[in-house]
DNA sequence: CTACAGTCTACTGTTAACAATCCTGCCAAC
DNA sequence: GTTGGCAGGATTGTTAACAGTAGACTGTAG
């Protein structure tokens, strides 16, 4: 995910502490793979390699495991949360549900203001040379648009729910690494085709179209998980 | 809600720590009104009167945060939440893709194991003399039933969406103070249908079942808070 | 009376030391 | 060979002291 570009105006900034840094540094870090899932989160380790004593660490660990990027056992510590089919299962079908409500709530809700963001990461896309592009850079888009979406929703609710899902996504988009040509061009096509419903408040067409775009997200990841499975099983 | 009567067997009985005391304890306090809504908590008069130290305290105040019973604000510290209009439809809105959702995989995925609970509590909701019956008493059966609900839909992330939820629901279920004779059998009979539907797995009607139930909530809230909110501007 | 600057206090954010728990490896007993 | 203690080390949970910030308060000038 990119870092918002425009800082919305005349609103309180909100300082950000030692616990935001560090949750920031350790959600890249998984993100990235430079901890491998499963690994251990030692605090001491962390708070030493990155200057920091144990208690900001301690906070951010317990917000990453809100993120569902970790998971936290008592007395034991925490590791990097591992996914399988049951999690892309899980995630996918609390994913439909929700944006199901965004898209509804938008298309009541979001002013042209809030869906300016949208066109512009479209407009984005479609300026960025295909060459260049890379499986990275359009899961970041992807996850700006819908991040943008649930936000033009106006329902902090349902915000903060999307916020516990939103990093598990991101990992499912960063799993594949071929970037098709149809790919680049139907992702357009779904999102743009997406924005213009929700513009026109087309609530029921809009429902639809979003539920049929999780789903065939889903249906693409679960091929490639159980591709990959059969792979390693092999 | 009350403490779940039967501990699951051979589960790894979870360690309680300082923080979950303190985590019931403020939540406890919130819900009963002992601390009033818009209240600071200082951390420091906390620990003092709970006899822990500060670390304890603030781990608690971050969870109830996310329980969305607490809201907190870097340097300022932490306030309990307030309820507006706004929050009513939120969360009634976000609820009822939930339950739709927990409905559909509970009648997938439910044992009979999964649903004795939720027959328990019905059963135990007939065999409370109408006369001892207080709305305390009834919300927690209530918020206990739907808990059962989600569980039974063993689907994890959606579960953790729903506590997140949970204790904001328990508040408005203790905002009226009437208890009609007329609300307690109708609300036997919706969640005794629910219940068979579920176990009859038809899902289609028991989406229907849920849908309505919760919008009939919502509207009896609603009709609730704009009363007393009338009042109170007078 | 209002507007503004500087100080002061109460509180949160951070740190580092202390206590409790879990896990590992070892050894003995059966 | 397997089971059951029993140290010892590693790691988390807890505490208490230190540092930094936001908001209130005071006093002064216009």
């Amino acid at each position: 995910m990119s870092k918002s570009p425009i800082t919305p105006p005349l609103q309180r900034r909100e300082r950000r502490v030692l616990t935001d840094d560090v949750a920031d540094a350790l959600r890249e870090a998984i993100l990235s793979g430079r901890f491998k899932r499963g690994e251990r989160l030692i605090e001491d380790e962390l708070a030493e390699s990155l200057n920091v004593s144990r208690g900001p660490i301690r906070q951010a660990i317990f917000r990453l495991q809100q993120e569902g990027l970790v998971v936290h056992e008592t007395h034991r510590g925490a590791t990097v949360a591992q996914i399988s089919l049951q999690d892309a299962s899980e995630i996918y079908s609390l994913r439909k549900a929700l944006e199901k409500l965004a898209v509804e709530q938008a298309c009541l809700n979001a002013t042209e203001a809030d869906l300016a963001p949208l066109e512009a990461i479209l407009l984005l896309f479609q300026s960025i040379p295909r060459a260049t592009m890379t499986r990275r850079r359009v899961a970041e888009l992807d996850i700006d648009f819908h991040d943008a979406l649930f936000r033009a929703a106006h329902h902090a609710r349902l915000y903060r729910a999307w916020e516990a899902l939103r990093s598990q996504i991101f990992v499912f988009l960063l799993l594949r690494d071929g970037l098709p040509e149809d790919y680049l061009t139907s992702w357009y096509l779904a999102h743009a085709r997406l924005l213009a419903m929700v513009r026109n408040r087309d609530s029921a067409t809009a429902l639809a179209c979003i539920e049929e775009h999780i789903e065939a997200a889903y249906g693409r990841l679960k091929e490639h998980l159980l591709d990959t499975e059969a792979a390693a099983a092999r």
